[in-house]
DNA sequence: GAGTGGATTTCGCAT
DNA sequence: ATGCGAAGTCCACTC
């Protein structure tokens, strides 16, 4: 499945699982363990956890993570750049990662150990999050008044001279509204393609233009350069858009069953 | 290692890999699959990601952890209580997590199973987190000021008539204070068993005695009785206390090399 | 490097 | 049930 093979053994004495996990830690392989351990953790706080069976993850850049059988967090864990020691004492395996800044390390002691893999996990692949333009941009069309009171959606991703206009409308006031999108923050870049699409709205119509610049927050410098350009500015928290797309889906249980 | 005995796959072909996923689900037995994959989330936001190596963990109360081989933090993941399928397609194995409030779930599709194990944990330990009071009284120790400006401790564990007083000092106009410590939010009780305190100190010396309920916050009503008492609380902040004690430990790592 | 704000935050406690 | 604040938050980005 890799390059280097992995290896797991299944009920291994604790002998043969610190060889194992000792050979993981020193060429840097995943490692997976599966056993009944307790853990210490001093740091920023200490805790204590008592004897019980759990899942040990240590990844290839140091981190740890200790799972019990249940809940969506980690009981214990340790963030990436962990120094590793391992060892056998009496009838126990105690692996302790040691994290420098903030000092802070974590003892996990095993008295049995029902799993252990050495992986060697490959794994490229691109993870995109897309709380996104285009859901934000849904997102003003299905709720207009996240963009300002008595904002009306005329079109989107209307076509105009230098591009595509994100949101296009009309304000209280009946101006026509260009909206410009951007799912983090707005650089001058965005602000600067916002005048462009203004401009040429302005050479197509007499009513009176504004633009809008819609996104979570600007750089620092791109305030002054909307005022400079005389463009406004709308803070729009892509949660609440998802929120949005969320409520508005329909929300039968069936349609998660769709492709 | 526990009353369900655990079964696990090498290498399995996904048709094995997918009758024991499926077994494991329906017994509720807390998963573990290591294998090439790729996932699609929606929900509140949507998220895509592309195939590799990782390791999936479907715990007994419906929480699913999808980690790549680096970072602390699960790429994609649901939160307990979701609802599974699981089916062969073709030349996949596709589970989907369903969680119902909100609306969101992920898909999950290998195309190779590396390791599948189907386990039943037994982990009744206990785990405490000491943010703690102790932690919290050390902290103003060696940090007085914590408390308020220009407070000097005299004593800790104080002995008097209803008990032992957390910290005892002065301030700064030469006041008598009882420092009474919570590491949650304190309660009347709590804002009771200073006053006593207070009165107790009043019957021992001539100087004016005050009282400081330390915590984190307050209980709603508690605002109101330490008014009526003539006490004075202060906001403690376990994490700053804990931040105190770190900085003031030795820092040197060959401390972590002891027990 | 420190500080600030976001997160598919999750979690817990209070109302 | 809902909402608000904390977390050993972690993480990314700004200053």
């Amino acid at each position: 499945m890799s390059r280097k093979p992995t290896i797991t053994l299944e009920q291994p004495n604790l002998k043969d699982a610190w060889k194992l996990v000792r050979e993981a830690l020193s060429e840097r392989r995943t490692l997976l363990i599966v056993g009944n351990c307790w853990v210490d953790y001093k740091g920023r706080a200490r805790s204590k956890l008592e004897p019980g069976e759990r899942i040990v993850v240590v990844k290839e850049d140091g981190s740890v993570l200790v799972h019990r059988p249940y809940g969506y967090e980690p009981v214990n864990w340790q963030p990436p750049g962990c120094l590793f020691q391992s060892r056998l004492d009496g009838n126990t395996l105690k692996i302790r990662a040691i994290r420098q800044k903030p000092a802070e390390s974590i003892n996990l002691i095993f008295d049995q150990v029902g799993l252990v893999s050495a992986l060697h996990l490959v794994d490229t692949g691109r993870f995109s999050l897309y709380a996104s333009e285009e859901d934000m941009q849904k997102a003003i069309l299905l709720e207009p008044s996240l963009l300002e009171p008595h904002f009306r959606p005329i079109s989107y991703e209307k076509k105009v001279e230098p591009g595509f206009i994100d949101v296009y409308g009309t304000d209280e006031k009946g101006r026509f509204v260009v909206v410009e999108i951007k799912r983090k923050t707005a650089g001058r870049k965005a602000a600067l393609q916002l005048a462009k699409y203004v401009e040429a709205i302005r050479g197509m119509v007499k009513r009176d233009v504004r633009g809008v610049l819609a996104a979570p927050r600007l750089g620092k410098n791109v305030q002054r350069l909307l005022m400079t350009l005389g463009l406004d500015f709308k803070a729009l928290d892509p949660k609440k858009c998802a929120e949005i797309l969320t409520r508005s889906r329909t929300r039968k249980l069936a349609d998660f069953f769709q492709d």
